[in-house]
DNA sequence: CGTATATTTGCATGGTGGTACAAGTAAGCA
DNA sequence: TGCTTACTTGTACCACCATGCAAATATACG
C-alpha cells in the first residue's frame, strides 16, 4: 500500500495545468512534441517544458529525442498497472472483504 | 478523462504526511478517531486534524461525529471506482487498444 | 457550575512551487 | 559560418502550504 502511494506521482497530477497537459497526451494516444502539447495550454512554453519533465520524472511520461524535437508519450502500461494496483489494495483493505464475501468495490 | 483527474484529490495525496495518514486509515480498515490516527505520525495533533479534513474534502475520507470524538473512515467504494476508472480511461486511450486487439494494459 | 478530554481554528513562519521572461544550448539548414 | 527552430535553464516574483504553538470550541462527567 505505502509503496503505491508515491507522493511524487500524486504531486505531479496535483497541479491543474500539469494534469491538463497529461490528459492531453493521454487522449492524443501518440507521442507528441513539446510544441504540440503546448498548444492545448495557455501557459508559457518554458512552463510546458518544465511540466512535461516533471511528469516524466514521476513515471507518467517517457520521452524520446529525435533531432531537435522531443517526443513525450504516456507510460500506458505503468500507469494502468499502478491505478489498478491501488484499486486492489484499497479493495483488499475494505471491511467487507474480510467477511470472505465480495468486497464493497465492484470488480 | 478530465473529470477523473481531479487536482484536489491528487493534491491531497501529494503530501507525504497526508499520504501516510491515509494509508494508515486504509490499512486500519475501520473508523478511527483523530487521536488514533495521530499516533502513526510524528507531527502535531493539530496538523493531523487539518490533514484529515483535507482528505475528507477531497473525497478520500468520510467522518462521523460521536460525542466529542470524530471518526474518520476511508471511502472504499468511491476510491476503488475512481482508480479503476482511471486505469480504464488510460487503457482505452492506449494506442494498442485502437487496433481492435487487447490493450497494452492487462486487465 | 467547574474540570477534563477531543478536536478545531487563529496565527506566525519557513519553505516550496508555479509562472513569465530572458538567456542559453542543441540541431538542422543554407 | 551564420540563421532558424526546438527546447531547456537561470532568475525573480508571488502565492500557497505544511508546521507548531496557543487559544477557542464542544462535549462529557462530577
Amino acid at each position: 500500500m505505502d509503496d503505491l502511494l508515491d507522493p511524487a506521482l500524486f504531486k505531479a497530477l496535483s497541479d491543474p495545468t500539469r494534469a491538463q497537459l497529461w490528459a492531453c497526451l493521454v487522449k492524443c494516444a501518440r507521442p507528441c512534441s513539446v510544441s504540440e502539447v503546448a498548444e492545448c495550454c495557455e501557459v508559457d512554453f518554458s512552463v510546458v517544458s518544465r511540466h512535461l519533465a516533471t511528469l516524466e520524472g514521476a513515471g507518467l511520461l517517457e520521452s524520446r529525442k529525435d533531432g531537435r524535437t522531443v517526443f513525450y508519450s504516456v507510460q500506458h502500461g505503468t500507469v494502468c498497472r499502478l491505478f489498478r494496483a491501488l484499486a486492489r489494495a484499497v479493495s483488499d483493505c475494505c471491511p467487507a472483504s474480510s467477511s470472505g464475501k465480495n468486497t464493497c468495490c465492484e470488480r
